[in-house]
DNA sequence: TCAGTATGCTTCGAATTCGAAGCACTTCGG
DNA sequence: CCGAAGTGCTTCGAATTCGAAGCATACTGA
């Protein structure tokens, strides 16, 4: 039932990466929340959004293949993609395959606002996160925290998370695996 | 006044850093999120604040400390503090040298929720973020992420941003340093 | 000492966020 | 083919979040 407790605390290069992972993203993310607000007009979900719409072949992709790649909420991105819709920077459309599926393309309004905000975005990064940092310690970090994503990613089916009807908790733990 | 542009976009693996890097604290954060929210009924901010008061010698901090470590907003950091006081985590006190200033100091109970909620905080970080890596992987990570983390910290004056009364915009890149 | 400015925190209003519930369509089992 | 269960998205309500404005105390220079 209850998780099984760790007995053993995790040692200082386990907490020292795992909070410094914690604080760097936050500090990170902060900052380029006002850059991106002051150059586009954006927030940094939207950015995440159109830059992974941007990166596809045809510029689009569903709803929900969307909110799993940026981790958030479906409402959520509804919400996110209304706004975006509204302000022209993508477009909804039916999908192929599914009828109720709903497929996001960039519009080359939105692909115009993403070229014009992603050099200051390039240059926070490169002040912020690259500057201290050596070629070597650049690879190192981009393999490490690779693995851990496609981790991460392989856990969880994704947005599983089988629609709690009547009474079915899962453990984190339980999955043995 | 515009930034300069990067003409040169990031290579590979500078891009790989970075989006890995956002993906995995998202990804962390919203697991961790869960597992609190069912282990102790904590946000994480809230958890992350307990935390940090729980780490200090009197079990006590400055607003203005805590809103910066944790990278919150003052009023989100208010706010935060009401919930957590309305609990029973956390008292609020006047601070000793500054009038003005308010301490936030963790309870008895407040450490009872910290201790009750930790092992399976360090259970999901193990099996997330710690489990595909090896030794080596994880100093490096915590020896590159605190380089980068005292970099960020050390950019802007914390909590800066000289409360601009009148026009008075400040950008990016014009603190050359 | 005193005005003027800076800093610490809270209040306020508006925008965002999420989960639960709802609706539409699709898939599965008979 | 039909009903049940599953999946995709949106709507709804409640909670959170932030910045701007406000209030109180501290610091500064004359």
């Amino acid at each position: 039932m209850t998780e099984e407790a760790s007995p053993s605390p995790l040692d200082p290069a386990e907490l020292g990466a795992y909070f410094a992972l914690i604080e760097v993203s936050s500090l990170l993310r902060h900052t380029v929340e006002q850059q991106l607000r002051d150059a586009g007009d954006l927030s940094y979900v939207q950015f995440q959004l159109l830059a992974r719409l941007g990166d596809t072949a045809d510029g689009s992709q569903r709803m929900t293949e969307l909110a799993d790649g940026v981790v958030y909420s479906r409402s959520g991105l509804t919400y996110q993609v209304g706004l975006l819709e509204k302000a022209g920077l993508v477009a909804r459309g039916p999908s192929a395959d599914d009828d109720r599926g709903v497929m996001v393309t960039i519009t080359e309004v939105g692909r115009d606002v993403l070229a014009r905000v992603f050099p200051g975005h390039i240059d926070v990064l490169r002040q912020l996160f690259l500057e201290p940092l050596a070629r070597a310690d650049i690879d190192s970090l981009a393999r490490v925290l690779t693995v851990v994503r496609d981790h991460m990613r392989s856990i969880p089916p994704r947005s599983a998370r089988p629609r709690q009807k009547s009474a079915a908790r899962q453990s984190l733990t339980d999955g043995g695996a």
